[in-house]
DNA sequence: CCCTTAAGGTCAATGGCGTTGGCATAAGGA
DNA sequence: TCCTTATGCCAACGCCATTGACCTTAAGGG
């Protein structure tokens, strides 16, 4: 057992543990999204999940080849929740805004584990097909092929951030969180008017709006500006003073700026 | 010491570590910066800390609650690099694109401190100057002031929640950067044509662009979709099927679907 | 139906972590 | 110069992930 790699789901069943439980991967991973659940984002032990499972800790180093690998499990099962019995409609806005939607909502149904698997690239199944399904959502569109990448690019990483950013939120001991949502209500609520007029005249509406998730408005200005691009490619007059024909100018890399 | 809580700023400097240093929070935040650049987000430690300072991790808890104080100072130094210097032009258009550049880019070049801070609410002074900006920006443009909270909500999320995901990229130790880039060449691009068609004709696109980040694509479509916004409040003809006269309709809470 | 074999459990130990209580000492006001 | 106390240090506690050695028992051939 120095390294010896894991062997794949085809494992001959053997002992149970000695509580009589018989272990498998599938179990494993519903104990540690119980766990996550109930102990938080850092609740989640090899301790904890071995108590959970009334297994030794190391027994979990049959099925995983560590905590990280414990972790892309879990991702992978969130991702085949998002989009499992979903068909589309045809409508290319509507499919598209309940896939994003249903993404989003996923991960945020279980932030703790969303915390730790949303920036993770896997390149398993689930992840593949949701991939394939955005892409046809929008060549159903009629969108060119260069538009196609460049829309799904900023569909999908904005459906993913703001999973991470909310689940992040939720996240939080709740102690954390209840002092987040009132810092809006106090702090923010009873800034001097004289230095910060903006905030404080915004104030009752920040309150009401900031405890909320953007990710449906984002969406939907996104597909706004995709529903117009559709029917007028470059901008014409009226719009921004700055001139720059393409939608998506300069996409950096995500850069070592240092 | 049990809770003795901090005292602040209003510390009369006393004595120096061990090694002749005299600390400070501003030395301390620095090395932490330092610290997270050299050993990745998973380490800050304070044992580490204290190496790093000369000094005993448990000096560390004179000048914050604890770690977790710690990276809420961090997270404020970032944000406060992010418009140190900027002055607005006056065009909203532009303006509102570049602080959302310039905060993406201060996070997203420390990216293992953006790992622990992005979510963070803090209302410190950094994070209070900010918002103040962003709500004047909007308020110069000539939104009514419900639209300002609107898009305000939805440009600061959305540009926080771009740098986490960017910088959650970056902060992975190089071996999974590498493996993640690779998996848009090689994995993706090697997909069968016939059971995912949609992808495997995008390979090329995809592989270019995926590992680039699509803020700066998603931001010009928040600002596309706010400029025409501008001129034409409702969504007049030619756009999505779907009907809905509000271009953010439903903002759910960010919610406990569980 | 028994016997071998190795898969899959358990145990114990290692080294790192955050945090805290007690103690020592030097800085700065008097 | 002396006293107070802010601020540093030390040692210890109870967590954590991970590993190597050992043991038990089910599987599957004979």
């Amino acid at each position: 057992m120095p390294k010896p790699v894991i062997p794949e789901e085809k494992r001959r069943r053997r002992r149970p543990t000695k509580s009589g439980t018989v272990l498998s991967e599938r179990l494993i991973v519903d104990a540690a999204l119980r766990l996550l659940r109930e102990h938080g984002s850092a609740g989640l032990t090899a301790r904890r999940l071995g108590l959970a499972l009334d297994a030794d800790p190391s027994t979990l180093y049959r099925y995983f080849r560590g905590m990280d690998d414990l972790t892309l499990a879990i991702g992978d099962a969130l991702i085949g929740q998002a989009l499992e019995g979903w068909t589309p409609t045809g409508e290319w806005c509507e499919d598209l805004r309940t896939v994003g939607l249903r993404i989003h909502a996923a991960y945020v149904a279980h932030p703790q584990a969303a915390v730790l698997t949303t920036s993770r690239v896997t390149g398993r199944a689930n992840e593949l097909a949701a991939d394939e399904t955005v892409l046809e959502i929008l060549r159903g569109a009629g969108f060119p092929l260069a538009d196609i990448v460049r829309i799904y690019h900023a569909f999908i990483d904005q459906t993913l951030a703001f999973a991470a950013l909310d689940a992040a939120s939720l996240a939080l001991p709740s102690a954390a969180l209840q002092a987040d949502e009132e810092m809006w209500r106090k702090t923010y609520a009873r800034l001097p008017m004289a230095t910060y007029p903006r905030i404080a005249e915004a104030a009752p509406l920040l309150a009401t709006r900031m405890v909320t998730s953007a990710y449906p408005t984002a969406l939907e200005m996104l597909l706004d500006s995709a529903c117009r691009y559709l029917d007028v490619p470059l901008r014409g007059a009226g719009n921004c003073a700055t001139s720059h024909n393409e939608p998506a100018p300069a996409n950096g890399p995500i850069a070592p700026l240092s």
